[in-house]
DNA sequence: TTGACATATATCGATCATCTATATATATTT
DNA sequence: AAATATATATAGATGATCGATATATGTCAA
């Protein structure tokens, strides 16, 4: 099943800060691990990501680091700050909030006042 | 609380066809009626309903009527249409999927493989 | 009865998140 | 050697929603 790209708006950055709150990662492993955990429904766009990545450092939710690969390539990790830890805990209240709205609405029948 | 906008983002036409499943409305009281069901957690904007209304009477999926109300007033009536019906259908069959694979990643930790 | 406020619909331009397309470079596989 | 996967980056396009504004009617209080 295909979602409606517009249904991701707004927790994109969520998404991206749970991953770093669990460990390091660089961009492409980002979108790689979305796929996997959301059983393929996300397939985020490295130019949605790349972009996002840059903001967020600027912002201080999240820091960068340069590293070697076994290959020695050099891939740049991302590691969340305690701001962006601080983010992601309001982002994730924010998201509950809006969740259960949506479906408070969905179950809502006709009104037998 | 007040939540993030974009996260409303793709699901405000899918919030607008459940309430006309539920029974006939104008845009005014769609207004009132997802802000009563939501907690108040939308507020969805006159500048967004109107133009997303006529929008999908240009598709077909829902029709219009003028009516008085009880003081004379001529409000503008939208009922849902079969068409309409299928695609609230297949939203909300979008929404799951969405949900589901959100919460998936929030749930998702560090892999101990 | 006038003025303020709520109800009701409408449109325009701005904003913002995401995407597509494109570019560049390195690593791996055929 | 060529094709494909990995990895990061940016520019311009698209699309959903909002703020501002306009207009008209109904209601309530001074």
């Amino acid at each position: 099943m295909t979602i409606n790209k517009s249904l991701l708006t707004g927790s994109t950055t969520m998404l991206i800060l749970k991953l770093l709150d669990d460990q390091d990662m660089y961009g492409y492993q980002m979108i790689e691990e979305l796929a996997k955990r959301s059983d393929h429904t996300f397939s985020l766009k490295a130019g949605t990501l790349y972009p996002l990545l840059h903001t967020l450092e600027d912002q201080g939710m999240v820091r960068s680091y340069e590293r070697n690969a076994d290959n020695a390539r050099v891939r740049k990790y991302y590691s969340l700050t305690k701001k962006g830890d601080e983010m992601l805990a309001e982002q994730k209240q924010e998201w509950k909030t809006y969740i259960s709205a949506v479906n408070q609405v969905l179950q809502g029948g006709v009104n037998f006042a």
